[in-house]
DNA sequence: GACGGGAACTTTACCGGTTCACTCAAGGCT
DNA sequence: AGCCTTGAGTGAACCGGTAAAGTTCCCGTC
């Protein structure tokens, strides 16, 4: 007897091939103890019917969860702006695809919020592990989650996440090659554009800046922190080139912002590279866009985030991971740097 | 007894509080039938323990899912750039998260691939239901979906979406507008870079735009069907403005593109809006850090996601909703506009 | 020709909740 | 006092799978 309609259940597959239910389980994991021409009437009987094993049974019955979350903590409008996390999404998502997981994504206002967030899904076994991004110096998360035991990797130094194993970039070494990139050029008085003090690569973006200009002898030197979005990088440029001894360069977190600074400059009738140079971070096309072209600090993305999924479920497979190092942003030229006039 | 550990049940809780696990149950649902102080002698052990209810286990149970899929079918890199989809989905999230829903998100290739992704999801009631983007003429989406009986929104004209519930923007208005606007500052030769051709919105506005024009007497108007990536953009717009009797106005299909193309100008020696006016499409944050600002068909893109959930909502409730009109893309004047030279 | 050993299935006990028919005691009404 | 109602809580069935133990049956072997 075929059921009214809508709800197939493995037991119709079951008798429709003239076999018990366990036989169809064990068909549909290919596990052995089926006959090949019964695997066969089983699957026919399946397509027919339209039946595909219900996910939620399945994995309450075996304890598996194929459901990885990420929680964003950002403003949402901001968001939409930064390339960067789209791409890096994208790069999570080809290796989850293969596994047949998916991305549990949500955007939270602040870290409360996400640390709840993450307690809700993990008590309630709505995902199997997490990516944790965006760290700060003694981030709340890490104690908290920690303590539920939840698996997870953090995109972050080492310093900065614990004892989670962590993926990331050298960040302080890619600041150091843009800083004497900058002052070989000629440049005297760089600035950098940086993110918000609270952010852990912002600080070490800082205080690898600090550092490389201390080494180098730049007497004039200087960072503002601002947050992310484009608007607040273009406020920023604005203060920089106004104040007395102008920066002939300016290092950027990300990529919007150095357009911005690059709108900001135009608007002032500087001409870049001549007048000012520009160095983006976090290379996206948009770099490639405007003219002059953005020089930037490039790294691949995409790559990275495949990485940091690999890495996870390193962790949720029970390999005690540690850290991983992916490449290092490397600087790619472009047509917004070039040495200072004069 | 407590558990050795790891995993606590709601017999643990229920054992601990004295009460059945129906009465757990109960309370946690906040269903009538448990007194109020044995209510709360539920949620302190619960919180004791650090239980909350299994999620898998209880939508097996209940039959609803609390999960909507989100599949996009571009090339990973070039979704990077466009904030559209992410403040799109910063959109949905909020409406979303209200209901402690979540959002699958997926990127495929093709749109077979799409297919056979919601076929799988859906069958395997991995999601309650879905969204739909990025509508063609004769999708073949709308019959494979219907067929499986999908509950899905579509974002997109109702012309293209079949019975599909629809929210889509007047971007047929929004067009012809838009070139109003650039005729009426003074534009006679007018052009276009659009979408790909095979895109319905595409196909809409290149119609919107070829009445408009006709209708206004410009006798010369021309229109690119392009990606949206930007590089293409800027291809586009090359291949324009090398054109004899070049444009004086061009309309872009999206605000990358538009960037594109303001870069491709200033590469060209061509001041804008002198020499060249540009307008964008879904406005970002992006138009307002380049210099000059990009004028705009500007519209509230967090909103519309917002409105999309919700019909979908409306939807897998069972509510036949038809198509909902968002808010017309309005036109924002900003310095990339004006009347042509001369 | 009894016995051992597999392959091929079937049976049954879960997984961790929700739901609903049912019990039970207390209170109201006549 | 007897009867009815009502609120609080219980217990078992059920959701749709998986896993492990159990059952057949067939074949080779000594």
């Amino acid at each position: 007897m075929k059921p009214p309609s809508g709800r197939v259940t493995i037991n119709d597959v079951a008798s429709r091939a003239g076999v018990s239910k366990g036989a169809v389980s064990m068909a549909f994991n290919n596990r052995p103890g089926v006959s090949q021409p019964t695997r066969e009437r089983i699957f026919e009987a399946a397509r027919e019917l339209g039946w595909a094993p219900h996910q939620t049974a399945r994995s309450l019955s075996n304890q598996r969860i194929d459901i990885v979350g990420l929680a964003i903590c950002r403003p949402a409008r901001l968001l939409g702006l930064e390339p960067f996390y789209m791409e890096f999404i994208s790069g999570i998502e080809s290796v989850l695809a293969d596994r047949s997981c998916s991305l549990l994504l949500r955007l939270v206002r602040d870290l409360d919020e996400e640390i709840a967030l993450y307690e809700k899904w993990w008590r309630s076994k709505t995902i199997g592990g997490a990516i944790l991004v965006d760290f700060h110096r003694n981030d709340p998360r890490v104690p908290a989650l920690q303590a539920i035991g939840l698996p997870a990797v953090a995109v972050g130094h080492p310093s900065l996440t614990g004892s989670f194993p962590s993926v990331w970039t050298d960040d302080a070494t890619a600041v150091a090659e843009a800083v004497r990139y900058l002052a070989a050029l000629g440049h005297r008085r760089i600035a950098r554009v940086g993110g918000p003090v609270g952010l852990g690569h912002s600080v070490i973006r800082a205080a690898a800046f600090e550092s490389t200009a201390r080494d180098l002898g730049l007497e004039q030197h200087r960072q503002v922190a601002t947050g992310f979005a484009g608007e607040e990088g273009a406020r920023a440029t604005r203060g920089l080139l106004l104040s007395p001894d102008r920066p002939t360069a300016v290092l950027y977190d990300n990529d919007i912002m150095a357009v911005a600074g690059a709108g900001v400059a135009a608007e002032m009738g500087l001409v870049v590279p001549d007048d000012l140079s520009l160095l983006a971070w976090d290379d996206s096309q948009l770099c490639r866009l405007t003219h002059p072209t953005l020089s930037a600090m490039s790294h691949d993305v995409h790559h990275f985030g495949a990485e940091v999924a690999r890495t996870l479920f390193g962790v949720i497979g029970g390999s005690h991971s540690g850290s991983l190092q992916a490449p290092t942003p490397s600087l790619t030229p472009r047509g917004s740097t070039g040495p200072p006039r004069g």
